[in-house]
DNA sequence: GTCTATAGTGCGATAGAC
DNA sequence: GTCTATCGCACTATAGAC
């Protein structure tokens, strides 16, 4: 066994999201959560760029997702099959990675704090970004891309919202459908 | 004539851009900003709550555009008008300020630094919610609502990008409809 | 692993306008 | 007297530099 337990990381985060689920996060400092880890406050933020970022560390692999079912998607799709395909891919693998409990929790932690929601609202212009870069790699012009991505980004919010409210039954993929149906008629 | 220059606010907005620009966000300190604008440092946060806030002191104005154009729009307007309105109405109001320059320079700023960039974001998402109230207000159900407020936020940070890129010479508003023009055709 | 700059807060004192 | 804008100082925590 070596000088410290493994799983620093980890640690942390779970440390995190108690301590911000306690107390707030402006009242929790980056030593607290490195104490309740058993590491020092330099290995936080060895691991994560700043106090916020420890929150957002699973994104990569949702963004991932979005960004693979417009990659792999049939040649010649219209720019709503992109659309339609990366949110069903999306927000599958974000119901399926774990129910809506801990979404919830999490969502209440960056709803009450607004760094925290500024944070959440960058990684999603990301997405946006990587996802228009995606739709053009596919064939769509440079503007509609744009569109088509900011379109997913939307509905994927707003289903989200849906999502984690309380008395919500409809699964996450079930939700996002009605959603963007909601929207195609809207658009008509 | 009292024992200070009147005006701090403009003053300290004026400096902060010129640093801003000069040097960078990151290498401008809040004491650099309050020594150009002749005043201390903790009268910058009286008038600003952080650093950031001062690049995006007219926000106000520009939202209130977008969401007059809601409240006054005839009653029994469609989504869709509803959305076109709006953006007709606050792109408008953001061409007729100051021409493309002052935003360009700003923009520029903004996108050279990631703190900025999640205070803009902010920004666009509160615009998106109180769109979203004041078309609710207007008859739409919540969620028609949302993603038409959704919408009118994705053309008008698309739009306002395509239309400070250098070389760039039609106008914002004409911009606008030919990129809500785009997005409808996608979505059919 | 230690040191330091800087953001941001709290509170009391001050000086003028009304 | 009240109200408002400023200064000045002490303080904490983040985040980056060394």
């Amino acid at each position: 066994m070596g000088r410290w337990e493994p799983g620093a990381p980890g640690r942390l985060q779970q440390a995190a999201i108690e301590l911000f689920a306690e107390r707030g996060f402006d009242a929790t400092t980056v030593a607290d959560i490195a104490d309740r880890a058993g590491v020092t406050e330099r290995t936080f933020f060895r691991h994560y760029a700043d106090k916020r970022e420890v929150l957002f560390a699973g994104e990569a692999q949702l963004q991932a997702a979005f960004v693979d079912a417009v990659v792999q998607a049939p040649a010649h799709s219209s720019a709503i099959e992109l659309v339609s395909t990366a949110l069903e891919t999306g927000c599958r693998a974000l119901q399926d990675a774990r129910g809506p409990e801990f979404p919830r929790i999490r969502s209440a932690i960056i709803a009450a704090n607004q760094a925290l929601q500024e944070r959440e609202l960058l990684k999603m212009s990301h997405l946006t970004g990587v996802l228009a870069e995606a739709m053009v790699a596919h064939g769509l012009g440079v503007l509609p891309a744009r569109l088509a991505a900011e379109l997913v980004v939307s509905v994927f919010i707003t289903s989200f919202g849906s999502w984690i409210e309380v008395g919500e039954t409809r699964d996450l993929v079930t939700i996002q459908r009605e959603t963007l149906e909601v929207f195609l008629t809207l658009a008509r």
